[in-house]
DNA sequence: CTGGCACAGAATGGATCCATCATCAAGAGC
DNA sequence: GCTCTTGATGATGGATCCATTCTGTGCCAG
């Protein structure tokens, strides 16, 4: 479940040695972006000509994509970008509920006050900010680097899995009915940062918990961003 | 994050049409009943002669099983079966707690009776049984059906990846001074299956989370099962 | 005797070519 | 007119060959 040495980095560019690690960075960055929206077809060669390399890295990297939630595939017939309904979004939100605070919990002994420091101007963009392409953006890279001390590879692996099959859907909510939200999300993330400033496991988990359970409940409030569940 | 129609299948035997799927099966079969044991290198060449398969399917199997936490590797450093610290095995067991109560609660619902019977079948097996490698198999078999109705792909995935991911260690522990545990392991079976029965999604959660956790407790105790913290 | 460097062997990563399977459209039979 | 079958097309899966990178050993210098 890793990649590059030290686990797959879902921020690390599109520079790498390894072709297979450089087209899956670059598909990576691209669903993640909302380019290739869920239940696009992914076609080996058409990939292949656009990256500069033959199908078979290309065949690779999907692997390595599937592993990490973006992708799907089913043997002689392609991969695709899933598209995933509802009550599915919702359960993967459960699962952050549980495994986030516990990625948090782990992480935040080790982490440096560097990265609080770093935190903290991250936050001040997200407020300066209006655009939602961009807060969607901040607001990731928030939150994973909060993470980034843990560990242990398989749950920082799970947790960047769980953001990567739910980031479309967030996105798509905050475009169509998130802006009144803002001042909710700035305020959370105020309180988690000073709760991770002082290093408070009990009152970090608890913000983080209510912060990812409150996101859940109004995203199931709009069941037409979804894919329909009877497929 | 799906191999076979619906869902990767750790039950299902090496009979597969595509040949990466079947190389997948055998050496998750390998791996999983501990004929592998972790740090051992894999080398391609040596699995594609003798599975009878070039290397490319070999190349795609081990990175089918590296999502699943069988196997990890780096760009032309090859394969190996993870050796874990007991940290590791330590948090990985915490993520269950947490995430195995809820691909219960999840399944719940959808479980047929049938499937419930056929538990009470394996938990007298269990209970028949004084083996320990037979154990280990029948009690992942036990735990994995229950969550068989869960209808979150994703989840379901991630459970099995954490019972990859622990079960060596489980079974050293068992092998090692797990002859006296077995009775509250059957007493603890016992209690989730009525639980199960009577659909009481309470007390199904809490039964399982308790039993999860007293294992993690027990395993903590045998430092010596592990690998050294410090590498 | 120790440490660094260079070279040989081996294993992995990538490209090209061929076989197999799925999809879709057109035609025959009912 | 509808359905089932059959064939053509195109995409995926697999095998072989070549390039690249890593590892370990042996030699030489300090």
């Amino acid at each position: 479940m890793s990649t590059p040495p030290s686990g797959p980095d879902p921020t690390a560019g599109p520079q790498s040695s390894v072709a297979s690690q450089r087209i899956a960075a670059e598909l990576r960055e691209a669903i993640l972006a909302g380019q290739i929206p869920p239940g696009t077809r992914l076609y080996q060669e058409e990939i292949a000509e656009r990256l500069g390399a033959s199908r078979l890295p290309v065949r690779e990297a999907l692997r390595i994509l599937e592993a990490e939630g973006l992708t799907e595939s089913q043997a002689n017939r392609g991969a695709r970008v899933p598209l995933r309904t509802m009550r599915e979004v919702e359960v993967l939100y459960r699962m952050r509920e549980r495994l986030e605070p516990l990625a948090l919990h782990e992480s935040l002994a080790d982490l440096p006050d560097s990265t609080v420091d770093r935190l903290t101007e991250i936050q001040e963009q997200i407020e300066a900010n209006d655009d939602v392409t961009g807060f969607v953006t901040l607001d990731r890279e928030f939150h994973l680097l909060t993470y980034s001390a843990c560990p242990i590879d398989t749950l920082l692996a799970t947790v960047v899995t769980l953001w990567n099959s739910t980031q479309y859907y967030r996105r798509a909510f905050m475009l169509y009915r998130g802006q009144g939200e803002r001042w909710i999300i700035n305020a959370e993330h105020r309180l988690l940062l000073d709760a991770i400033r002082r290093r408070d496991r009990i009152d970090t988990e608890r913000y983080l918990a209510g912060h990812i359970r409150r996101t859940r409940q109004e995203l199931v409030r709009h069941p037409e961003l979804f894919a329909p569940s009877a497929p």
